[in-house]
DNA sequence: CGCTGCTTTGATTCGTATCAATAGCAGTGG
DNA sequence: CCACTGCTATTGATACGAATCAAAGCAGCG
């Protein structure tokens, strides 16, 4: 049913990844510091390098699907993908949103438990399961930060959840908007104290992340400018005008 | 605050606490094939028992408090605990249950990010979290247990978010009858097939855990029990008739 | 037996989804 | 440069599901 991107033998040229070659340079790596393989030494990184290669995946391409027993793992160096359970009938809910430096994919166990979508043009660094999980089992560091990754995420997917059960719709788009600027102003070069931020996708996909539809979403936002909390210059970008109001209001 | 539990010095006879002694038996602790506590060996367990307390919470008391600094971690040998989100104007989301066998606490960080009730009396082997960290930090294998079951944790409450999210109300108690079942199974001495079992908590948290009101959570029992999809013997107890239905309605 | 707290049932309101149409923007080709 | 096309977002009217408010049942317990 998929064309796998993992698989080398069945890319074909025009397909969403553009090279795939051994990743010989971990040392450069744009994330070196900042994804789980800070935990390793020289050596061990040119070891894991070994065993990782680089792609890219295009804006809407899906790199793990929900339920395929799914052989890979990878970290994200560039651009930003989402994780997303879907119901028989269609609907969507995005349960992770996945940026440079983060991890994807489920180490010791076979079957995905949702698919890892890019928003948008990305690149990643990716593994075989098996062979990371193995290289993982032989160096505790790498696993010690694995470790808190997954803790920090098993966090952060609680207060989502409260997010979800319990906050009215003004309130869940109060709060993406206040998470969304802390967490995107850690990247890109933001002068710091700068409010405007621009997301990474459209509408439909912030209704997902918020258990909303596109219609309610597309309305709060559009009265939260009303009310002079915010601006919105572009389609994709967010300027908090009244950070305060914003975060009474997030509840 | 808070009369901190795990504070020895802090507990009055009459508390919550009955008993509050150094493991000595974890040997023959009734969760010991099951808890992180398996991946060690005799002597490492001898050592970990040397960190560990045992001690009994009273059903209803907090053993953890969302936002405190908590420098305490445990495992659950008996009873069943929740974890709850609240916000500032008391509205509550469970976003974990805490069986038997299962850790409770935040490793590698110190404020705990949500609260750890009690719903039934319970008992808890008890360690200091510092203490815990270095030993864990030291021990590879019970930190690869715990990334086990972390990775775990985090695949439940994704999909935990698709059901708050997007389901109905309909489908959420479907879904949440049918976890339950399993999940309570795997305890007490059911006789396999029997689909009958006894939830450990009332209306009011079953509607915690599901982002429902308790009166939602109530007239979609009862129509499941007028529907024949169900019998309610008693106000804790649940016989699941047709099971497929059950599925079907969960979505 | 009569509390007390939990659960069920009923009437009504309110928020969000749904259905439907319009508006705005981005890319394409004349 | 502007008309055309397709897609995404906005706006409006209405319907529906779940929350809220209110009251009555029902168990367990002194």
């Amino acid at each position: 049913m998929t064309e796998a991107l993992w698989e080398p033998s069945s890319l074909p040229s025009s397909a969403a990844v553009d090279y795939d070659g051994r990743v010989t340079d971990c040392a450069t790596c744009v994330v070196r510091n900042r994804a789980i393989c800070a935990s390793l030494d020289a050596d061990e990184l040119a070891l894991l390098g070994k065993l990782g290669r680089r792609q890219r995946v295009k804006a809407g391409h899906t790199l793990l699907w929900e339920g395929d027993d799914a052989p890979v793992v990878a970290n994200v160096l560039d651009g930003v993908l989402k994780l997303v359970v879907a119901a028989a009938d269609g609907r969507e809910q995005i349960v992770g949103i996945v940026f440079p430096s983060d991890f994807i994919g489920r180490p010791f166990g076979k079957e995905s438990p949702y698919s890892a979508t890019a928003m948008t043009d990305a690149e990643v660094c990716i593994f075989n399961r098996k062979s990371f999980d193995e290289f993982a089992s032989a160096h505790p560091d790498l696993q010690h930060k694995l470790l808190r990754r997954t803790l920090d995420e098993l966090d952060r997917a609680r207060h989502w959840m409260m997010l979800l059960g319990r906050k009215s719709a003004s309130e869940k788009v109060a709060s993406f908007l206040l998470e969304m600027s802390e967490r995107l102003s850690g990247q890109g070069c933001n002068a710091g104290t700068r409010s405007g931020f621009e997301l990474p996708f459209g509408r439909q996909q912030i209704a997902d992340i918020l258990g909303l539809t596109i219609e309610t979403t597309s309305r709060q936002l559009t009265k939260m400018r009303a009310d002079g909390l915010l601006d919105l210059p572009s389609r994709r970008e967010i300027v908090i005008n009244d950070r305060a109001a914003m975060e009474d209001m997030a509840g």
